[in-house]
DNA sequence: CTCATCTACAACCATGTGGTTGTACGTTAG
DNA sequence: CTAACGTACAACCACATGGTTGTAGATGAG
């Protein structure tokens, strides 16, 4: 199982990360191009400080880093965090599938062994 | 595209919902088999009525749902939920492989172009 | 019936979150 | 050099969150 080499406190970042609208439009954005902050701040009908502390809590989820050029701070985005995100889901639905051939694994036990 | 048919603010609720060690693990013990809500808070060092909110949480993302068995509220997975926020998670990285796919495609063409 | 159990919900508290404004500092354009 | 720009960060505010205790209502066991 293993369920990826992330601490409890890694994982609760991470989807605190995603239960914001604003951020994961920030995240798409930073997927689809490069951008600065300010140039991301351009897009939201909020101070460019609210922006920036949506960044930040995407950097300390490791969604995302920062990386200076010029005056600029380009947000780029982390993909090993996405995948590992996406994999706990992936594993959540797993147990459930695995639960689901147990319960089908006993019917079919019990009809061999007790047919009515 | 479509991003599912979730608003930003359920959107906003299901990762919330996955943003608590407590909730992830009430959420997997109620995958593996059916649980009271006492059933589950005797697994917690916090009161009863905190894990009740931690499964309110969960209902609130549709993640779960309650079903009344005699004086009994046992807490279902509702599996649509989290296939959706696995999908979204899905729908991220796949924008990131188009970007990649696009700046691939213009470095192939640059190269036909004008080759050094 | 009576009592223990399971649940629901309100009130309260400390801390976190999402937003604001203001100030300060490095960097680039003119 | 100076002005404008991009960033960083602190202080503040309203409200949400995660926890508590306490009270009260259904329901099942004996």
């Amino acid at each position: 199982m293993v369920v990826d080499e992330l601490t409890d406190v890694e994982v609760d970042r991470l989807f605190q990360a995603f239960a914001d609208t604003t951020r994961r439009d920030i995240l798409v954005r930073a997927l689809v191009s490069d951008y600065s902050v300010s140039g991301l701040a351009a897009h939201y009908a909020m101070s460019f400080a609210a922006v920036q502390k949506h960044v930040a809590v995407l950097e300390r989820a490791n969604l995302v880093t920062k990386e200076k050029r010029g005056r600029e701070q380009i947000v780029r985005v982390h993909l090993d965090a996405l995948r590992r995100a996406r994999r706990l889901l992936e594993e959540y639905e797993a147990i459930w599938r695995q639960r689901v051939d147990r319960i089908s694994d006993i019917l079919a036990e019990e009809e061999g062994a007790s047919p009515t």
